[in-house]
DNA sequence: TTGAAAGCGGTACCAG
DNA sequence: CTGGTACCGCTTTCAA
């Protein structure tokens, strides 16, 4: 289409003369990169051949000596193809984008992320991570759309809008899947439920008949569209449970449970520790917190004050430096106070008390790539919900 | 050059008739990337202007009005050049490699990691993490190299042969650098001085009066590059420092004196067995151990047999499931076992006895970032070697 | 100041 | 079975 009126070609303006091959000029002439024509050459074949052969064309039947020929060629001179070029004639990539940006993760995590890629790259994918620290959501998408990658897998290190997100459609992506604490309009979403993480958290520790909860909330950036849905889904299981306790539609505001209906396993409400637990109802206050001994020895010192007799740590990493600026205190775990963390790492079971946790299941790999691939194959499908995270409180000694 | 003569052009076959643009055949026609052609259409102007306008050449005056048009063109097809076509027209990309195989790495790494990335965008550089996992060197070098990457940096997570290096070079790269325990032929290296790391801790032991030291080996693949010279630093260190007691009053690192020729070999004659260290010199004895506690419980209950006064435990991880398998045996840190790690990770400082340490200094992101400015700019300086990684023992209360 | 066109490297049609 | 060649999207001379 457009202009197709061909104009007779003049007879090529000799290209600056060529790079004459002849005794180096130039003190440091960096070598040419060996192409598909300096293989069709030294194989006396042309590149179409050298094409077919090297990608094993099912389409196309060549000779047992042609491809000796051609292989050794490409061998001799150490050919290696250019993707840029390969993926800018057919029209497309298989370059699947993991946007990362490198918070300290933890081994659950890393597992995870090892499981993908290596599920991706049997499905014949590129997985590619792009660090995108710092950047803006407007800038990382169009940094990663300039790759024309086929999906985007975002992990939620990096907050994604729905224009984003259509950027990157516009640009190709025939999935944008997201996993992290919210959904994302226009994307795959897969939504890592972080309330529940809360919620558990908060109900284990209601069950063993705490009452006043504090939930340290991580002073970092980049940690907030996590750990904003902990304390929220512990402040929710909080109000559930106390509004169970409550039985007749009583509101969580400002009440005074008469009974001693302990929802589960739980004893009736005299509680070592404070009369405060007398109270049927749990509350919950949030702590802010910065990933450092300092940080959690100031809370320490000031902790009595506060008349908690549990905490849930938002992970087990902040719950390791808090339970040991604690102890530091002369506090007993748990007797005077309870602690869980999250993400049940190893380090939780070395420490004394062994640390209760939640802990969450992943999708496996495998299960993320399938759908990928499917996502890629079939753009049918658009925005879907899932709530693949499922967590659990795991009890040891520190609650 | 090759065939010169140009055959005169048929007119074009007419391109499969042009996908015709009428209302939607199919079902799921994929919406057409656009392209700078068609915000040279939608702005009215040619290609070559969006080009102009688009990346700000200096070279070309171009108006204001047009400059206008030509941008809000493009806003409004959401228009995103294709890095692709723009680096094979330029001939050379600006991408930065990074293979990662994400082992779990601590903290001081990630950071190190963020620190790089950052100082590289600054430099305009487009930093790629190519997740390598399960490849073998050759793979990983030939995939790497197809995407042409102006600079290969290797956190030594994959195991790079000068072949290797070889093939990335040919595919354009301007740099290959290394960081790792060992140098590799070709490549810029930066040699972390695994052997130092060891043998600082194996002096900081000597020195507080140990003398049966045993150094734990990771069971873990893909560990060895570190391991093995920690352990050989150590053996190295127990050498001579033994030695030096044999001198008289001779420093460690000092040169040579007369009575010991062969290159700081041993003094006294004796050696191997259970008496030696009633004489001055310090013994070494590797002892393999997995992550896991099931492992460190195994050692720990071996202990008392062993005979050893000092660990030197590979790093803090391992050190702290160590330490606590000891605890756990009913042996006291430092007491009757002092217990070294490395890394310096936060862990070590929240446990009780606080644990030693070697503190590693990587190289800042900004200085490794400038080093691959300068090797890409100017790819004269060949392979060199850097002794960048100055360790350091630090003590606490393990030892 | 703007436009026409060549060409980067690889693939896939079509003709021979 | 193999060779010639158009074309993917973009930059960049050269000419107008």
């Amino acid at each position: 289409m457009s202009q197709s009126s061909k104009s007779p070609k003049p007879p090529a303006p000799a290209a600056a003369s060529g790079p004459a091959p002849g005794p180096a000029s130039g003190p440091a002439a960096p070598p040419p990169v060996p192409t598909s024509a300096d293989v069709a050459r030294l194989a006396g074949v042309s590149r179409a051949t050298v094409s077919y052969v090297l990608n094993n064309a099912e389409a196309v039947r060549i000779s047992e000596p042609t491809r000796r020929k051609v292989r050794e060629a490409a061998e001799e001179l150490g050919y290696v193809p250019h993707a840029a070029a390969r993926s800018l004639r057919a029209g497309h990539t298989r370059i699947v984008l993991l946007p990362t940006s490198h918070v300290p993760v933890g081994p659950l995590y890393s597992t995870f992320l090892n499981e993908l890629q290596w599920a991706l790259r049997r499905l014949d994918y590129t997985v590619v991570q792009y660090g995108s620290l710092g950047l803006s959501g407007d800038e990382a998408a169009r940094a990663w759309a300039e790759l024309r990658p086929v999906a985007v897998i975002s992990l939620g290190e990096i907050a994604l809008s729905a224009h984003n997100v259509a950027t990157l459609k516009r640009a190709g992506a025939r999935a944008v899947i997201t996993m992290g604490p919210v959904s994302v309009p226009g994307a795959h979403a897969l939504v890592m439920n972080q309330e529940e993480v809360g919620a558990r958290a908060a109900a284990h520790l209601i069950e063993r008949g705490r009452r006043r909860i504090g939930v340290i909330v991580p002073e970092e950036d980049g940690l907030e569209l996590f750990s904003a849905p902990r304390l929220a889904g512990a402040r929710e299981a909080a109000r559930r449970l106390g509004a169970v306790r409550g039985e007749a539609g009583v509101q969580a505001g400002d009440e005074i449970s008469a009974g001693v209906r302990a929802g589960g396993e739980i004893s009736a409400g005299v509680r070592a520790g404070g009369e405060i637990s007398a109270r049927g109802k749990a509350e919950i206050e949030a702590l802010p917190m910065a990933y450092s001994e300092e940080s959690a020895a100031a809370l320490a010192a000031r902790w009595p004050g506060l008349g908690l007799d549990a905490v849930f740590a938002y992970n087990d990493e902040y719950a390791m430096l808090l339970m040991r600026a604690l102890q530091d205190e002369g506090l007993r775990v748990p007797e005077d106070v309870a602690v869980i963390g999250a993400d049940d790492l190893l380090i939780g079971r070395l420490l004394r008390p062994r640390l209760s946790t939640v802990q969450i299941e992943l999708p496996t790999g495998d299960h993320l790539a399938a759908l990928v691939d499917r996502a890629v194959r079939e753009p049918s499908e658009a925005t879907e919900r899932h709530d693949l995270m499922a967590a659990a409180a795991v009890h040891r000694e520190s609650t």
